[in-house]
DNA sequence: ACTGTTTTGGTACTAAAGTATGAGTCTGAT
DNA sequence: ATCAGACTCATACTTTAGTACCAAAACAGT
C-alpha cells in the first residue's frame, strides 16, 4: 500500500514536472509547442491505460481465487481437498489412490465424505457446486 | 475497492493541481496555451481509459466465451454437446435423458460417442478436456 | 495420558457409468 | 429417390462409483 502511494506521488510529480516543462517549452519558443502538446496527449493516455488495468486486474484476479474460508466452514479436511483436486482432474478413484499413494477404497471414503458435505450426488455434480463455492 | 478509491482520489488530485497550474497561468497571463494542454491531458487520459477498458473486456469476454471451431472440428454433434453441458452441470445419465425428453439408453450413447471424441475415459475427464478446449 | 479428528483401509453391496453391437427413424443434400 | 450423418433406443456386459459399516493407526491439543 505504501508502495503504491509512493509510485503515485512519484508518477504525479513526473507529471507535474512534464507539464511545467510544456509550459515552458511552448512560451519560450524553444521547442515546436504542437510536439509538447502530443507529448502530453500521448503521456496522458497511457497513464489512463495504466491506471484503468491496474483497477481491472484485481476484479479479474479475485475471480479466480479460492474461498479457504468456504472449505473450513464445509469442514473439508486437508486430504479430502486433494481427492476433490483429483476429481476435478478428472481421474478415476484408483488413479487418485495412486497419486497420493494411498487404496482405492480411502478414496472412496474420502469421495463419499466430500460428497455429503457439499450435499451432492455425483462426483460431477460435487465439481459443478465446488465451482460454484469458489474452492477450486 | 480501497485501491480504487485511492486510485480515483488520487486522480481527482491531480487535476486539481493541473487545474491551480492553469490558475497561475491566467495570473501570469498565458492562458490559452495552458488550458489547451490542460484539455488534452485530460481528454487523452479519459480516452486512454476508455480504449484500455474495452480492450480488457474482449479479452476478459474471450476466455468465457466457447470456440465454436473447435466443437467442428471434434465433430461435435448438436446433440452431443447438449449432452456436454448436462455433464457440465453434474447431472446423470437419466436426468439428462429427462431434460432432453430421451431414453437414458440414448444417453449413453452419446457420452459414449463424446468420450471418444474427446479422447477422455471418464466424463470429468471429459469436463477437464472441454474446458481446456475452451468449448465449456 | 486421554480425547477427538483425520487418515487409512477393508468387505459387501447397490447404483451408475461406459462399451459393443445392432437397428430403426429422420433429415438435408445430391 | 437415394445416401450419409445424426438421433434414437435396446440388450447384454464390464467397469467405476458410491454407500454402509466397521476398525485401527496416526496426530494434535488439552
Amino acid at each position: 500500500m505504501k508502495k503504491t502511494i509512493l509510485v503515485f506521488g512519484l508518477l504525479i510529480l513526473a507529471l507535474l514536472l512534464l507539464f511545467q516543462f510544456s509550459k515552458y517549452a511552448v512560451i519560450s519558443g524553444d521547442l515546436n509547442s504542437e510536439i509538447a502538446i502530443a507529448l502530453i496527449a500521448i503521456v496522458f493516455f497511457f497513464i489512463g491505460v495504466y491506471l484503468n488495468k491496474k483497477s481491472l486486474k484485481k476484479k479479474t484476479t479475485i475471480l479466480g481465487e479460492i474461498n479457504h474460508k468456504k472449505i473450513e466452514d464445509l469442514e473439508i479436511s486437508k486430504r479430502e481437498y486433494e481427492v476433490l483436486l483429483g476429481i476435478s482432474e478428472g481421474l478415476s478413484n484408483k488413479e487418485i489412490g495412486t497419486k497420493l499413494f494411498v487404496s482405492e477404497s480411502t478414496i472412496k471414503t474420502h469421495v463419499s465424505n466430500l460428497l455429503s458435505k457439499l450435499n451432492a450426488k455425483r462426483r460431477t455434480q460435487a465439481l459443478q457446486i465446488a465451482k460454484d463455492l469458489e474452492i477450486i
